[in-house]
DNA sequence: ATGGCAATGTTTCATTGA
């Protein structure tokens, strides 16, 4: 059988509701992770979600953060954990669950703001945890698949202007390590799996006709433990979320596992 | 040409995002 696996961070799921519902009428997506809902799991749209055919996983609160994962296969979502075990934090960031053997972790890596902040501090550290927990979470789990806004740009090609961006929050070198300590876990960047366009990104400033201009940087991922690699068969942006009216600043990433 | 946009809160701008 063929899954789509997709990640979006919405920007809150309020004001995305209804390009969120139209996209799942559009493309057909069995699990999809969403990042900054901002909304506590007392406002998370369950019933409009279900009216579309998707159960919700969530883990919300006010304002900022909040992960969810949906999907529409009859399984059950199972196995839920809610943010890393081994990083107590008051941000909701980090969202799992089973799918059968299909172990799906959803997570909207910090910020930073910029490399002199405690919050670059506070997302290396995330990343630290992250990485050790996945460790163990690969141990337990052949298929794992790990989906959200990383807030990083790998490699240079996945930045506009390298040059300029070169140093600074999002494509720092302390932050690109940390990406590929997640690679040197055995995870594959599913993109990277397939010839891509030049200038693909995931995300655009609101400002200064960024995604016009194409000023981008790809910094939602989809990584694929091996064996859930050798099964995936595309990866691909979905750039017109992008580009329709009232967007979120970033652009969806779409996998599809041929299980 | 990197600012000057967007969402949230309980607002009248500050904060955050990236």
């Amino acid at each position: 059988m063929t899954l789509a696996l997709a990640t979006w961070n919405v920007n809150s799921l309020k004001v995305r509701l209804p390009h969120l519902l139209r996209w799942l009428a559009q493309r057909q997506l069995d699990i999809v992770c969403l990042q900054e809902t901002k909304l506590p799991d007392d406002r998370f749209p369950v019933p409009e979600l279900q009216a579309a055919g998707y159960r919700s996983v969530f883990a919300g609160q006010k304002t900022y953060n909040g992960v969810a994962i949906l999907s529409r296969l009859p399984t059950e979502p199972a196995d839920i954990q809610v943010n890393l075990p081994n990083f107590p934090d008051e941000q909701r960031r980090l969202l799992a669950a089973s799918f059968d053997g299909l172990r799906v972790v959803c997570a909207y890596v910090p910020n930073g703001q910029s490399v002199d902040s405690d919050k670059y501090a506070y997302k290396l550290k995330w990343l630290e945890a992250l990485a050790h927990w996945l460790r163990g979470e690969l141990a337990r789990h052949d298929q794992l698949a790990l989906a959200g806004d990383f807030n990083i740009a790998p490699e240079a090609r996945d930045v506009h202007d390298p040059v300029r961006w070169d140093g600074q929050v999002l494509f720092s070198e302390p932050e690109r390590a940390a990406f590929r300590a997640l690679l040197d876990l055995g995870l594959k960047d599913a993109f990277r799996l397939f010839e891509q366009p030049e200038r693909s990104y995931t995300w655009w400033d609101y400002r200064n006709l960024a995604f016009r201009r194409q000023w981008g940087l790809r910094i939602d991922h989809i990584l694929l433990s091996p064996s859930l690699a050798a099964q995936c068969s595309a990866c691909t942006i979905d750039v017109a979320l992008r580009g329709c009216e009232q967007p979120s600043d970033h652009a969806p990433v779409i996998a599809t596992l041929s299980l």
